[in-house]
Parts: structure tokens; sequence; C-alpha cells
DNA sequence: TGGTTAACCAAACAGTCGTTTGGTAAAGTA
DNA sequence: TACTTTACCAAACGACTGTTTGGTTAACCA
């Protein structure tokens, strides 16, 4: 099921030094291929996913043999970390520049949905970081995962809450099924089809807007 | 990547007999496990995703060896087939009971929802079929469970088709909105939480329901 | 009662997986 | 110039993968 020296491993990496942050402190010298590195294995997961995805495949796209990723990431696991880590951050910058454009509540939310969707359905070099499609490691994995992912949930949380609707929608409820819908959108887009990401947000949010809407 | 093995075999089981059908034609036997191996499959797979379960785990769990589940099954690929159109099944009966209580357009809607997200939270041996997580093989495979899906879809479809939509609503996306949303709620829900599946579905309905009730 | 076949078991095969180990050329530092 | 560290290469290791092959036992049929 899983390979006994993971546990190892891990807990040593955890103990020296924290390689999962989104850039590495300072590029020791200028050919560091750790970038190549992770934009490859984003590259890669976000078409094949975790598990479709060895090694091998990331090491033959950065143009290395496998054991040279070990210098870089103690762990597939680790490396799928910083890709993680690395889409949040670049989702995030997406989000936030889109509702900086707008001052109305409903737009702004309408302006983070649709450039949320359009991270999912167009950049095939970030993962689809809200997929549950992560590796179906240990539990203090996915806790790791979720809370990378909290503070950007958050962030829509605090759009809706801006919203000003009537007291019987429950706003939990009305966020999870928004980005529910959202999130699942990639299952069906596709990309030359009727309607891109910022038509779709707007129909989505057009069905949500009207019991509140004035 | 994949096993060079497996063109062939497919190509035989398909010239000989179909064994992807839901149930066996007949069960030669009495004691004829493979349903048994069809369950302990849809529980692990339900649990550990495909990738994440191996044959010998099917196998343990049936109380067989490895090898032996090659006689039911002519590959892992046409297993896990047999396994998604009994699921597609299982969940389509239990929505035809769901819509057949109510007569009332958003109320049948509203009970076909509610069976749909209960068959994906509360049963662990069935597969949740309508999650993107099937194996990442051929194109052919995945037009295959596509394919199975459509008149699941449709009869969705034709749920919202009876509603009396204003204009301004995109049929299609409303149902894909709701979908969406129901789909993703087993990555968000937790079996003791506030909200049970017939709660959550009755939320999503009265959140789209506004504008268009009476 | 003899033969056929369904339903397995036992054991292996070839390949892939994540990972480790030891070495090495080049860059940085003194 | 000597020494250290960086960023790899080359090659393997052991575990696990889906799958195959040949044998075996019990149920069925004539």
């Amino acid at each position: 099921m899983s390979d006994p020296c993971r546990a190892k491993r891990v807990a040593s990496s955890e103990a020296t030094n924290d390689e999962t942050g989104t850039a590495g402190q300072s590029n020791r010298r200028q050919n560091n291929r750790r970038d190549d590195v992770l934009a490859a294995a984003a590259r890669l997961i976000a078409r094949q996913g975790y598990d479709g995805t060895s090694m091998r495949d990331i090491a033959a796209e950065t143009g290395m043999l496998p054991g040279s990723l070990y210098y870089h990431f103690v762990s597939k696991e680790e490396l799928f970390v910083a890709v993680h880590a690395e889409a949040v951050a670049s989702i995030n910058r997406a989000v936030d520049a889109a509702i900086a454009t707008q001052s109305e509540p409903w737009a702004r939310l309408e302006a983070a949905v649709a450039a949320h969707l359009a991270a999912l359905v167009e950049t095939t070099d970030t993962v689809a970081i809200v997929s549950p499609n992560f590796p179906d490691g240990s539990a203090a994995l996915n806790a790791r995962l979720i809370a990378e992912r909290d503070a950007y949930e958050r962030k829509f949380a605090g759009l809706v809450e801006a919203l000003d609707l009537p007291e019987c929608v429950d706003k939990g409820l009305f966020r999870l099924m928004l980005l529910g819908a959202t999130n699942w959108t990639p299952v069906w887009y596709r990309p030359g089809g009727r309607h891109g990401p910022a038509e779709i947000a707007g129909a989505f949010l057009d069905m949500l807007r009207s019991r509140c809407a004035v």
C-alpha cells in the first residue's frame, strides 16, 4: 500500500529544514533547476494526476535523472506539497487582482469566481488545487494541504459575508454551493464550448442573486 | 505508464462475450463469488480510489488469491467498469424511487437531488460514481464510463425541463450548477455535521428556486 | 460411473515504483 | 592554489504492480 521508508524520511526532513516554501530562500547558484522541476511536476500532475505521474516522468520532462530529484525534494509527497503551495499562491494572486477591480459586493464575488474558474480551466501548468485528487496518503499530509487552502477559502467566506443576504439564507451553504459548482466545472468544461469562465461565473451568480438583489 | 498486454486481452474479451453487464446472465453454480469480488472492489475503490486499490487488496478482501480474480474479470479496468455499472444502476434505482414519491416538479427535483446526495455520502459500498476519479486510462474506457452516466444525467435534464423556469435562465447551466454543487458536497461533507443530505438538497434548491417560484 | 467444466489455488513473470548510494565535474571560498 | 559545497549522474535495491500459467477440486451432466 505505502512504502515503509516514507515516515522516516519525512520526519528527518521536518527536523532539519522546511523545503516546502513556495520559493527557495536563496538560489545558491545560477543554474539551479529546482523551479524547473516544480514547473514540470505541476504540468504533469495537472494532466495525469498524482498517482499517474511518476518521478521518472518528472525527471524526463526536466531533462534530469530520477535520482537527481531527491537533491531538491526529500520525497514525492514533499514535491507535491511544494507544487500545491505554489498553485495556491498563484490562484490567490489571480483572485486578489480580480477582486481589486470591483467595489460592489456582488461584482467582487463574481470577479473572484471568474478568476478562480479561469485558473482551473485555462492554466495547464498549474494544478487544479481545489481538486480532491491529492495523494491518498497520510492524514498528516492531508491536514497540511487543507490548511494551505483554508486562507483561500476564508477569502470567499469574506466576500459572501459582505453580500447582505437575507436571514433565511445560510451563508455557509451559499458559499459551499457556489464554490462546489465552480470546482466541479472542469469536469464538464470543454475549451471550445459555448461558455467561457466569465460567462459561467456570471450565470452562476445570476441564478443565486435573484432572491437578494435590490 | 501502461502495460503492453492490456490491448490484446480487452480485444479478446470483447470478441468472446461481454462480461461488463450489471448482472451475470446466469450464475452457473451456487457458490459463485463474482458478486463478492464486485462488492469488495466497490468498497475498496470508494475508500481508496482506483489507483490506490490493488488487485491483491481486492482478492484479500474477498478471501481469494490475486490470480483468481482473472477468472471473473479479464483485467482491472474491466472490473472497474463492472463496479461502475453496478453503482450507476444502484443510484438510478434510488433516485427513481425518490422521484416517484413526489408530483410537483420542484419537489421531484429536490427528492432526486436528496437521493443522489444520500447515495454519495452515506453508502460506503458504492463507489462515488460521479467522481472524476476513474482511471486515467484510454479514451475508449472513459467514453464507456461517460456513456453509462449519460442516461442518468438525462434524467436530471428532464426534471429541470419540467420546472417552468423563466427564459433568462439557461437550463443547461442550471442543471450543471445544481449537480456540480451536489457532486462536490462529499469533499466537505462530514457525517456528524449539522446538515444531512436532505437538508443540503433543500437548501441548494431554495437558493435556486427564488427567482422562479410562483 | 465417467467425463466435462466451473471455480478456484499456487507460484511465478516482467515491469514499474519511489528511493538510495556512491561518485564527479564545476562553482564558490579561503 | 587548496578546500568545500553545489548540483547533479550512473546504477542499483527492494517492494509492489497487473497479469499469466499450470495444476486441482468439486460440482454438474450423460
